[in-house]
DNA sequence: AATACCAGTAGCATGAAAGATACCAGCACG
DNA sequence: CGTGCTGGTATCTTTCATGCTACTGGTATT
């Protein structure tokens, strides 16, 4: 039995196929796939808080994220370095002095972050709600 | 050696030991990490994103995201129901029909995604551009 | 002279995420 | 009656990201 969705969905697929528009979703769909592949995993995006935050030493880096390793950061920096989201600089006194900062590439992540970081409060007062009366989440 | 940039960053932190900017800064760590933790890994952001884009059904969802498979899909949209942020509505008819719609919650995300996918398509051009002309990046 | 900091690297271990495969019941189409 | 659609589940395997331990060479502190 084809019920009316069905038939829209069909309709739709139709329509859109003509329009091109499967192309385009096909082309967003890639690119959020290609962001989600650079900056996936649980470190980078702390990574690049962290020095938007001020913090641009490498223990300095490491320090301000708790469960971070050195080796983890040191992969990380490497990826991210060659991605260009962070530039490393050695100034040579004695001891040489290596900073990291984040590229003008890596500031359009800057609006990403701060969303991500409203919705996580959020979400943690939403739970700390929902348990507190001893609710069920309402689905 | 004391260099002077080591002199502010003490400096820094002990100024911000006093106004409590660290404990505002660790609780910021907390809910980018938390964020990360419910939309992390490769596919809960394309699911969104294509729940968003008008497909309902199980089948519909799972044709427009290649390479996602249907136990992944089943894992993810559990997952995502548990936290609320899309809706499984089971309309009683013969053969019963199940929708997934995102939540108000889940829309919170549009944001976020519309970013993504921007920054995904710069990066594409970025990446080509370096590489038409035989460019090292500029680093 | 010993200790502790800096900025890392190398290599192996492991565990969670993802993928592959098989299977289920129910309905419909021809 | 066979085939193919729907909306999934169960289970095993593999792979890759992450984690762990140890180590380096140089500088500064005490």
């Amino acid at each position: 039995m084809k019920d009316t969705s069905t038939l829209n969905r069909k309709r739709r697929q139709r329509i859109g196929k003509v329009l091109g528009n499967p192309r385009e979703q096909k082309d967003e769909l890639r690119a959020l796939q290609d962001t989600i592949y650079v900056i996936g995993g649980k470190w980078k995006l702390p990574i690049i808080n962290s020095i938007c935050n001020g913090n641009k030493r490498f223990r300095e880096i490491e320090r301000s994220i708790p469960g971070l390793t050195t080796s983890m950061l040191s992969r990380e920096l490497k990826d991210m370095e060659a991605n260009q989201l962070v530039k490393r600089t050695v100034t040579p006194t004695s001891p040489v002095v290596v900073e990291y900062s984040s590229t003008d590439y890596c500031h359009s992540f800057g609006e990403i972050i701060l969303e991500m970081i409203t919705w996580g409060k959020n979400h943690r007062k939403r739970i700390i709600r929902n348990s507190k009366h001893g609710n069920k989440p309402d689905y």
